[in-house]
DNA sequence: TTGTAGGCGTTATCAG
DNA sequence: CTGATAACGCCTACAA
């Protein structure tokens, strides 16, 4: 592999202008752009950004850690970071946590060591040691669908408590007294926690007492909303709406619940929470709290890239996260509902 | 940012031997190692991983690209990549070609300036350029989601053509005459043309005669499926059934159709391809070819560090597509139906 | 506009 | 087991 000496002799200039050459052109002679050009085409020259990285102290690279690429709302964010760097001609590289802690503190460590010039994390852990020390060693880094509204830390996000609160609010309208909810496991993310809080305080507000027969915390997946929902119809007094904390929970339990010989929606109202692509694409069409995942990826590698420029101030932005409303839910049954006729 | 130098002096060694501490802790005395502990937790030392790179050539870290990274077949076999560098204390880089070939020539550049020691390619074009210099300046590269089954290229896959038969075949099975399909753009992936060519061998096996007014190619996406079934759909003699040439047009033909007021699947039956993590959940679930994505993802990562350790002969996985029957399919309309009775 | 030369943080070779 | 020292490929004053 050549490099830059070898161009250089054989154009008859100094690694220096070649230099110059790659980086501002336009500083250098029109007959000697073109000695460099033909030396680069005949050796084949290839660029290496590495040493240059190492040279400058900037690796032009920023690392990006979510909880698992699977979940499309994470693969939508990402989307958004990858854009926005591509635009600054930045890398990323993407590591999951899996929702583990070790994982995350593993991932940072390493990525650090890697040079990335910055960091996004959508954090398991709010409290833990990783996120106190990037901050103390002033290390530039933006939180993802982060829950924080102030502090130190810089973060994008939406208002949890919030999008529980209208989902369940949604529900109560419709006339819904008795109202489940199926929570990712509260220890793994508080983003599940801030949702749950605004459902309870929905539940307040209209006078419905809270019930924790009717909560189940599970894993973020398919599968765990399917069991969950199960577990909830099983109960003595069943609830006729589950609130769901994201949408492959709620996809999960339209189908356990379907399994269970239940029609949708009319035996069970379903709201989830993201507004992942396929929500609008299921029958029945999956009402949700959306969440702008891609335009959050974008927000947060453009923080990101003025963080790097400049330590301004911490900013939070939160953005707007709004209820959708499609087909999964209705009014309870036995209330006359226009669907009533498919029993 | 302290460096091994700093180390070194503080702990009364040579930079050489903290090198050593640090890459084969067994060859440096147990007295020398506490020194050099210490010594790094006294000036919070951090390896640097760049100049490493840059010292040795080899920058640990490997370069994927794929079309995009919000298509959940492409978010999985990113996981089976990410978890099997992970194993190898490696990074990759994720780039998206958006189906763009510019882009993708654009990535490897790019990323090849990284120093990525191998490449992870979901092509858009298999006679482009790229590979082929790629192979010339014998980089190591996998191909993934690959269609080709012999020759030069290192790659993984499915057989398309097969999937494209089988589920045209079980179509054809259920009594389907008029079978239509959604194919995403050949111009951009050739998997979604062999996956075509399997539907005509399988209608032509079946003594069934091919009409091009019912195939309709289009972008892969859940719009573009509605859209396309909506062509169909409106055609004097419409299909009773079409083959979709990926999940996203699958469950976006089902939007389509519903919009159109059939009944599903009785009016219409629908088969997809990828087998997303969704698919089963949806309402009727989708009869779809399954694509094993992450094991891909995961066989193509082995297969790169593989090559990248010695230059073996070149090898092509195909594994193996099923056809997964749920309920998206069923008889043709007007045939006794038994769920005729819903209309 | 171009050249000279030192430096970036680590590894690797060769002595000791 | 440890130290000295020369790379690695590029950037960047500083000088010319």
């Amino acid at each position: 592999m050549s490099t830059m000496m070898d161009v250089a002799k054989l154009a008859g200039v100094s690694t220096a202008t070649v230099s110059r050459f790659i980086n501002s052109p336009d500083t250098v002679r029109e007959a000697t752009r073109e000695k460099i050009n033909r030396a680069m085409k005949i050796c084949n020259y290839k660029y290496n950004a590495l040493a240059r990285g190492f040279a400058t102290k900037k690796s032009n690279t920023i690392g990006l850690i979510i909880p698992t690429i699977s979940n499309p709302v994470f693969a939508d964010s990402t989307q958004g970071v990858q854009d926005c760097a591509d635009k600054r001609k930045m890398q990323v590289i993407l590591g999951n946590s899996y929702y583990r802690y070790e994982q995350e503190e593993k991932l940072v460590k390493t990525l650090r060591e890697k040079q990335v010039d910055g960091l996004i994390i959508t954090t398991t852990n709010l409290k833990g040691n990783v996120l106190k020390i990037l901050l103390e060693e002033n290390f530039p880094f933006i939180l993802l669908f982060s829950t924080v509204k102030r502090g130190p830390l810089s973060a994008v996000g939406v208002d949890n408590y919030r999008g529980g609160y209208l989902a369940t609010e949604h529900l109560i309208t419709l006339g819904h007294k008795r109202i489940g909810m199926i929570a990712g496991s509260f220890a793994i993310t508080d983003r599940s926690y801030h949702r749950w809080h605004g459902y309870r305080q929905s539940l307040k507000n209209y006078g419905i007492p809270y019930d924790k027969e009717i909560l189940v915390q599970t894993e973020y997946s398919l599968a765990g909303g399917r069991d969950a929902v199960k577990k909830l119809l099983a109960l003595k007094k069943p609830p006729t709406a589950v609130f769901c904390s994201n949408d492959y929970l709620a996809l999960g339990a339209m189908k356990g619940a379907r399994e269970m010989g239940l029609q949708l929606p009319d035996d069970l109202s379903i709201v989830g929470f993201d507004d992942m692509q396929t929500a609008s694409y299921v029958i029945p069409a999956l009402t949700t709290i959306q969440q702008p995942a891609y335009k959050m990826g974008e927000i947060a590698a453009e923080l990101l890239f003025q963080r790097m420029e400049s330590a301004a101030k911490p900013v939070q932005k939160m953005l707007e996260s709004t209820l959708i409303i499609r087909e999964s839910t209705t009014i309870p049954p036995g209330r006359g509902n226009h669907a009533a006729h498919n029993k």
